[in-house]
DNA sequence: GATGAATGAGTCTTCATTCAT
DNA sequence: AATGAATGAAGACTCATTCAT
C-alpha cells in the first residue's frame, strides 16, 4: 500500500522544498552576508520548534532566543510577530500535509479512506505540537495571520477530499471542510499532558460519524 | 416528549435548589449580616459570569471587580482562588446538568437517546462559556480544583449513560466517559466568536460515530 | 535575699493594680454594659499577647481578632492605633518593671548590683516579646506613643539607678539612662529565633563595661 | 599611628579592588556592550544606597528604580532578589572591613587594641546604613543569602581577632565571634535618626566589658 | 457596641517589545 | 546585522482601615 510512503514524505522536514526561502531569484549581486543570516534563521526555527514542544507555542520569546543562542532582537528581526514565527516553524509540515491530500486521493481505495488517512496525518501533526491547537482557536488578532495560513493551506485540501467522499456516496454531503478542520483541531487540544485522553480515537469516531446519513 | 422539560429546568439558574445555599433555615443565632454579603456574592457571580463571557475565565480580577462595582479584595474574600470563583459561577449549571442524567435515562426512549440528549445539554452549557472549555484543559495546577469538580460531578453521570447505551447494544462499549467528556469539551472551544463553527453539529457527529461497531 | 521576691511581683501580671482601668471614678450612673466591654478588652489583650509572641508585634490585625474571637472593628474601637494595643498589652509588665527599680535599690547590696538586676528584669521582659524590641526602634510616627510610654516610664527609673551607682563610685558617671535603655533594648532584638545569640550575656558584658573608669 | 590609614582605605569605596569587577582584563571576545550596562549598574547601586539610607533596605523596588531613573525591570535584571541588591550595595565595604582585620592585627599595639579598632570600623559602616542592621536580624528566608554573606565574610575575621586577644590574656576567652557581631550589629540599629543614641559609645562599653574576667 | 464585609492603595514580579551600541 | 539592556504595562495578592448593619 502506497500509504506507508506518505508519512515519510510528509514529516521528513524539508520534503517539499523552498517554502521558506524568501530570496530565490535575487537579481542583484548576491549579498555575501545572506549566508549566515540563513544559517541563523535555521538555528532559530530549530530552537523555536524545540521550545514549542517543551513549553508550548506561547513560550517566552527569551526562552527561544536563549535556546538558539541569539539575542531576542534577532528573533524580532526575522519574525516580527509570534504568528510569523509559528508559521515558519510549521510551514514545512503544513505544506507536506497539504500536498499529501491529492496523493492520498490517488493512492487510496476510496475517497473516504483517503479522507480518513489525511485526517490522521493532520492529527499526527497537531497532537505533537503542544499548544498549537489551542492557539489556532485563539481569537487574539495577533494570530490572524496564523489562522489564515492554516486555513488557506489546508481547508481547500480537506474540502476536496470531503467532496470526493460525498460524491462517492460514502459520507453525508453537508459538512464544510472548515468546520471539520476546526473540530479536528479542537479535539487535538491538550492531547499531550494527558495520557487518559486519546485524541486520535475521538477524531476517529468523529470521522466515523460522517458516514451515517443525516 | 419529556425531554423538553429538562433544559428549562436545567439552565434556568437556580433550578436545582440548595447547591450553593449554605444556611437556609439555619435555626441558630443566624448572623443577620449575611443578608448583604449574600446579595453581594450574587452580584459578584453575575459580574464574573458576564466578564467570563466577554473576556474568558481568566479575565483580570480587577475587571471582574469593576464590573461588579466592588473592590478586588471583596472577590478574594469570597473566592480565594480563581478556581473557586469559576466553580461558583458555574456550579448551578453543572449540578443541574449532573442531575439531568438520571432523569433523561428514565424519560428517553432508549439509553442512547438519553446519552445524546444529555450531551446536548452539556454542549449547550459549554458553548456559551467563553474560555471555560479552554481552561478545563489547562495543566496549570491552580485549576486542579476546577478540573476535579467538573470531572467528579459529570464523568460518573456520563459514565452511567454510556454504560446503559452499551448494554442496550446501541453503541460500541469501549469508550471511557472521561475521554468522551474531554472530547466534547474540546469541540466546544471557541464555538462562540466563530459563526462558521458549529460545535453542536460536530458533537452530534462524534456521538453518531459511537454507534458504529468497531 | 529579697531579690527572689521581685520577679514574682513583677511578672505576675496584675501585680500593680489599676493601670489599665480607664473608667474608675465615673460619676454618672454606672453604664451597665461596661461589664462585658471590660471582659472583652481582657480577652483582646490576652489574644494580642499570644499572637505577638507567635508572630511579632506587627502581626496582622485580623489574626489578633480571630484569636480573640471578635471582629476587627472591636479591636479598633478599643485600641485605635497599634501602638495603643501594644502599650495596653505590656502595660502591666512595664509598670511592674518600673516599680521594681526603687525596690531593688533598697534590697540590693549596692546600687550597681541593683542596676544590674533591674536591667536583667528588663531584658527578661523584652527577650520574650518577639518583635517588640525592634518596633521600639522604628522611626515610624505611628509608634511615637509607644516610644514615649516606654521611655517616660522606664528611663527615669533607670536614671535613678544609674545615678546611685555613679554616686557610689561603682560606675563611670557619664552615660545617660536613655542611651543605656536603647542599647539594652537593641541587644534584645532577635534574641528569640536564634539560639546562637545570647542577649542576656551581651547585656551583661555591656553593664560590666560600665564599671571601668573612662 | 598606622590606624589612620585603614579607615581611609577601607571606606573609600573601591578601595580593595576587584570584588565586584567580573571581567577586568578579559582577553577573549570581551562583549563591548558591557560598558553602558556597567555604568548602569553603578547608577543602580548608588541609587539603591541612597534610597536605603532614606527609607531602609526594604524600600519599594519602584522607589529605587525611580531614584536611579530606570525601569523596575532593570533592577530585576541586575539583581534578581533583594538580597542580591543589598549584598551588591554593601559588598565593597564589607570586603574592605574583612580585609582590615589582619592588617589591624599587625599594626596595632595589642590584639585587643586591634579588635577594638576593627569593631569601630564595623560600627562606622553599619551606623550609616539605615535598616541594614535590622534586616540582618530578619528571619525572612529571602534574606538568607544576605545573612550568609555577612556572616561568612566577617565572623571569621572577628573570630581571629577575638582569639588573638584571648590568647594575649587581654579579654575573657568565652565569647563567640558570632554573638559579638550580632550584638554589635544590634547596637547599631536606629543609630541614625536618633541624635540621643550613641551606638559607638555603647559598643565601646560592650567591648570594654570583654576585658573583665568572668 | 460589635461585627466583619468592603475598600483600595501599595508591592511584587513577569515579559513583550524597542532601541542604543 | 546582532545583541541584550532597558522599559513599563499588566496583573496578582495582601492587609490596614472604614462603615453599614
Amino acid at each position: 500500500m502506497a500509504g506507508g510512503v506518505v508519512p515519510g514524505v510528509v514529516f521528513g522536514r524539508g520534503g517539499s522544498g523552498a517554502v521558506n526561502d524568501s530570496d530565490q531569484g535575487a537579481v542583484r549581486a548576491a549579498r555575501p552576508k545572506r549566508a549566515d543570516a540563513r544559517r541563523n534563521e535555521k538555528t532559530l526555527l530549530d530552537a523555536a520548534a524545540a521550545v514549542f514542544v517543551a513549553s508550548g507555542v506561547d513560550a517566552p520569546v527569551r526562552d527561544i532566543a536563549a535556546k538558539a543562542g541569539v539575542g531576542v532582537g534577532t528573533i524580532y528581526r526575522h519574525f516580527p510577530t509570534r504568528a510569523d514565527l509559528i508559521i515558519a516553524v510549521y510551514r514545512h509540515q503544513v505544506e507536506a500535509c497539504a500536498e499529501a491530500g491529492p496523493t492520498l486521493l490517488e493512492t487510496s481505495a476510496t475517497p473516504y479512506e483517503a479522507l480518513r488517512r489525511w485526517i490522521d496525518l493532520f492529527v499526527d501533526f497537531l497532537v505533537t505540537k503542544h499548544g498549537l491547537a489551542a492557539v489556532l482557536q485563539s481569537d487574539d488578532a495577533g494570530f490572524d495571520a496564523l489562522h489564515s495560513y492554516f486555513l488557506d493551506r489546508l481547508v481547500p485540501v480537506c474540502g476536496r477530499l470531503l467532496d470526493a467522499a460525498a460524491e462517492s456516496g460514502e459520507i453525508r454531503p453537508d459538512l464544510e471542510a472548515y468546520g471539520l478542520m476546526r473540530g479536528v483541531g479542537n479535539l487535538c487540544i491538550g492531547a499531550d499532558h494527558d495520557p487518559r485522553y486519546d485524541a486520535r480515537r475521538l477524531v476517529g469516531l468523529l470521522v466515523e460519524g460522517l458516514r451515517r446519513p443525516d
